[in-house]
DNA sequence: CACAAGTTTCAATAATTATTGAAACTTGTG
DNA sequence: CACAAGTTTCAATAATTATTGAAACTTGTG
């Protein structure tokens, strides 16, 4: 139900450009997220909170995405968990205040760890499994299969490795090291 | 509707050992594409060609997935469209049999052009407009969120060099490269 | 310990995304 | 060019995933 009086809009006249720049940015994040498999919620809290100066409140959050209490509470406990965002509390407020973790060095570091974690490792241990499972060598396909298979697992080391790399680089060590490589 | 009769299950007893573990591996690329934005069927149909030792049909497409004929037929088209897999006309033959590009650096090249492509140009395209909206410097977040803006930036173009870098490596430089890097 | 301020949980529901299957289309062959 | 074999399209529907919002819970304070 589009309500042309509602003011929440991208491009509503009375928003500052910086106002609108970042409500952009949030959109942008949002909509990059769709293919990464992270909910859109998350990443336009996590955008959000990136560009803001303060410290933002649960209540700041659901006001300024549009979205309910129970969903802006079980997100950013989320952000929380992968170490995205740490509460900020203020002297004798009872409320709970949220700000983002901003060297993006150290973003990327808590992205790739949690994800490895979730997928990559759970993946090599299903494979481990599976390469393990008895066989009959002298089938058709089996030769074939484990190749495979063992091909994958390979790749999965060696994405493996990069990242813990990665992971562990310093600032600047990273980028320098890569412009070595590839240039 | 579970259907004990149904002799598709993953564990029936009337499949030999290695079409148990092929089904096991289709099972485990399908479950592990829904954490990268890549949808099942399509994860499955390119695990099953991936280890099968002969081209397939759609109609074994089909019947080895469980799935419907448009879904085959789009599926395998958009594996086309990725470059992961090719057809193979079989001589006397009007029936269209489809066979996987099995070089894992070669499937890898294929993956990260495409995503490359739709995702990180497209973002950095955005990011670059995003970056040039006109703003008041003298805002209390102007500098903030240009920062920050700038630091992501800069990790799109290092992923982008990275990415690059992966898709022209020749065959064993890259794991030679990494592991000389990370060890 | 009663209460107010705030947070979390979770069943119901909405929104999104994937799949079906029948009709339209294409292509090669007698 | 009629037909059979096969493929593609796409509106309807099913399955999945995200979100709401009210009730339960927690926590600090007078």
């Amino acid at each position: 139900m589009p309500d042309p009086t509602n003011p929440t809009a991208d491009s509503s006249p009375d928003l500052l450009p910086l106002e609108q720049a970042k409500a952009q940015f949030v959109q942008l994040w949002g909509a990059t997220s769709a293919n990464w498999g992270i909910n859109r919620t998350m990443a336009q809290m996590h955008a959000l909170l990136l560009v803001s100066a303060e410290a933002l409140s649960t209540e700041d959050l659901m006001a300024q995405l549009q979205i309910s209490r129970g969903n802006a509470s079980m997100t950013v406990r989320e952000l929380l968990d992968w170490g995205l965002v740490y509460k900020a509390l203020k002297p004798g407020e009872r409320r709970e205040y949220f700000v983002a973790e901003k060297d993006m060095l150290q973003v990327t570091r808590c992205i790739i760890r949690e994800r490895k974690r979730r997928e990559l490792d759970a993946m090599k241990r299903s494979l481990d499994q599976l390469a393990a499972l008895p066989g009959d060598p002298t089938e058709p396909g089996y030769r074939e299969f484990h190749r495979v298979l063992g091909d994958i697992q390979q790749l999965a080391d060696s994405a493996d490795t990069v990242l813990t790399g990665v992971m562990k680089a310093e600032k600047n060590w990273l980028i320098d090291k890569f412009l070595r490589m590839f240039t």
